[in-house]
DNA sequence: AACCGGATCGTCT
DNA sequence: GACGATCCGGTTG
């Protein structure tokens, strides 16, 4: 499972980016993104993004317009767009379609593939520093790759990102940053769904985009299969 | 499995 | 001054 991510997996052309945002969306599912830092490498395969279509879309960031937050979403494809939310979460976005679009694509969630053991101890160093009590919560558990990227949050801090990687290129060669092509997806694994958290006009839009059977993809509860206890 | 509260602060009204 | 593209741990059933 390591091969893909040798020298044969080049990073994705902002070409790639450039397009419609819906477009984009559902072709970065199984991609692989990859931030190198003086720690190490980890790599996520993705597996669940969400699309933000611009200042047309109420459920975007850029619904309100050009605002200093939001600034990045307004410029070129192929960067990320980095927020922080509730005080303490951050989330990144791929900034796509022309410049000035203000689209970009939520990464939701993802499989940790390469540095495990890294991520799994910035996940850790997280839940020191928030906890009231750290004694308390010492206890540690196993975690998994899939569930290390299982949501948008723990994907950043899985892959250490945070404000600093505002603005990125993920297109250049010097950034430590970018998205490999990874297994893309054929079409008959793609599912959609109406995006979390968003109400209002875009509540009903499928706009969030996932693969069929993956354990990481987050809060997904569709027919949730309960099985009863034996009989 | 479902529900609840707590943590915590930048951003925009 | 309110709230959010959230997560975690605890409790209940």
């Amino acid at each position: 499972m390591a091969e893909p991510l040798g020298g044969s997996d080049e990073p994705l052309h902002r070409a790639f980016f450039a397009r419609p945002v819906l477009t984009v969306a559902p072709e970065l599912l199984g991609r692989v993104i990859i931030h190198t830092t003086h720690e190490g490498v980890v790599a996520v395969r993705l597996t669940e993004v969400e699309a933000y279509d611009g200042e047309r879309d109420p459920g975007s960031h850029a619904y309100r317009g050009p605002t200093p937050r939001n600034a990045v979403m307004f410029g070129p494809p192929g960067h990320l767009y980095v927020y922080f939310t509730y005080g303490m979460h951050w989330c990144a976005n791929a900034v796509c379609g022309s410049p000035g679009s203000a689209s970009a694509v939520l990464l939701r969630a993802g499989e940790v593939i390469e540095g495990v053991d890294l991520a799994r101890r910035r996940r850790e160093e997280r839940r020191q520093r928030q906890s009231r009590d750290p004694a308390a919560t010492a206890v540690r558990r196993s975690v998994s790759g899939h569930e290390l990227a299982r949501g948008p949050a723990r994907l950043t801090t899985a892959l250490g990102l945070d404000g600093t990687q505002n603005g990125a290129d993920m297109c250049g060669a010097t950034a430590g940053l970018s998205i490999g092509a990874g297994w893309p997806p054929g079409a008959e694994d793609v599912r959609t769904g109406p995006r979390t958290g968003v109400g209002g006009a875009g509540a009903a839009l499928p706009w969030r985009f996932f693969l069929d059977g993956e354990r990481s993809v987050s809060p997904y509860r569709p027919a949730v299969t309960r099985r009863r206890r034996g009989p």
